[in-house]
DNA sequence: TTTTCGACGGAATTACTGAAACAGTCGAAT
DNA sequence: ATTCGACTGTTTCAGTAATTCCGTCGAAAA
């Protein structure tokens, strides 16, 4: 079990970085620490893992993939649509809490924006909405939710959780190209739409 | 009519203001810039405003009332109000976008996010919330909302609007306090329930 | 053979400094 | 009452020196 004890190891790392990195950002934390915080030299850090980046976007895929995990077995359990959309929402709340800061840099300092980390997280946004239209379309065939276009709305819902202003500052260089703002006024709209059934009296 | 011409040189440096401000923010303007505009020189401007920042203010002051306004007479036409909370997303939206990347700039970087201008902000958020509560309100009494609180529905609709993400980089220092996230988690849940109702089928 | 680490090189970040830009003033001119 | 050129003190910025930190390597330990 000499592969165990390996992986013990990385594990270890993995758990001092991701703690490191969850409340100082990417940027604000060295190998040095990392590796002090697990009582090792910070070139051991590199028989494991071939660069921070990598380390990082490691810590950011398990805790990632756990959350998206949990939602597929969930919806694989065929609980009521009702619950399933529910579950999955306080569920994001608790994951987003976990990677509270390490996600919030994606709206903060330009110098975090890094090309490899926008595809990372757009990666699991891609993965997200998947999940969130296989819900939508077991909840309206099962005639449970009132929706024409579950694809369509899982990405209004989505950018209802991720919130509009995000969509903005997504955008190149954070300014409002013609293009995005076309597109943020569209959604804009829909969200109205929702937001109005959702405290319309029911006739 | 002396005072008439004064007002309208003034009418005239706050619409040069606002322009070069919506566009580029208040930090990469200078006095100069807007003075050329109107074939002056930069003392003048001096002559009406004390400061850039009063300038500023007063730019942001007056999209800000002329937007509040219209909601206001719009509430007391008494149209139905299903029309209204509609009509007054839709004139949000339109009013976001003359102040584009004005607003945007509070969510950018730190240096622009100066505590005058959050001042001026909250203060036109805290009218918002006031205006919606109104329409809530008569929603409500007449029969058309299915809402219990409109006080509490009121901040919720617009905590929507802003989008949860702004919330968290309201918080000072750009970083995640305790106090910040539980009313950060609490508005969330809550939001989910809207969502729910919005998309459930009617029974 | 697998894992750890001290010591080092080079790239990037920070701290520093002098020059340029800018907000705001003042007194004269209109 | 209103405009403006010329000036001042502060802030911003470009350029540079000093430092930090990522990532490597060869030796040592297990």
């Amino acid at each position: 079990m000499t592969e165990q004890l390996s992986s013990e190891k990385q594990a270890a790392i993995l758990d001092a970085a991701r703690k490191r990195f969850a409340y100082y950002g990417f940027s604000k934390v060295t190998m040095d620490e990392i590796a002090a915080d697990i009582g090792m030299g910070k070139a051991s850090l590199y028989y494991y893992f071939p660069t921070k980046e990598s380390l990082f976007q490691e810590v950011v895929r398990q805790e990632s993939n756990q959350f998206l995990g949990d939602i597929q077995s969930m919806i694989d359990d065929r609980i009521k649509p009702c619950d399933m959309l529910r579950q999955y929402a306080l569920r994001r709340i608790e994951h987003f809490k976990n990677l509270a800061n390490l996600r919030a840099l994606q709206f903060q300092q330009n110098s975090e924006v890094r090309l490899p980390f926008v595809e990372l997280f757009n990666d699991f946004k891609k993965q997200e909405v998947n999940l969130l239209q296989q819900i939508l379309v077991i909840g309206k065939k099962s005639g449970e939710f009132a929706i024409s276009d579950p694809q369509h709305s899982a990405v209004i819902v989505m950018q209802m959780l991720y919130g509009p202003r995000a969509w903005i500052l997504h955008s190149r260089e954070n300014k409002l190209d013609e293009e995005t703002f076309l597109a943020f006024e569209q959604s804009a709209k829909e969200i109205v739409e929702i937001i109005l059934n959702g405290i319309k009296k029911r006739k």
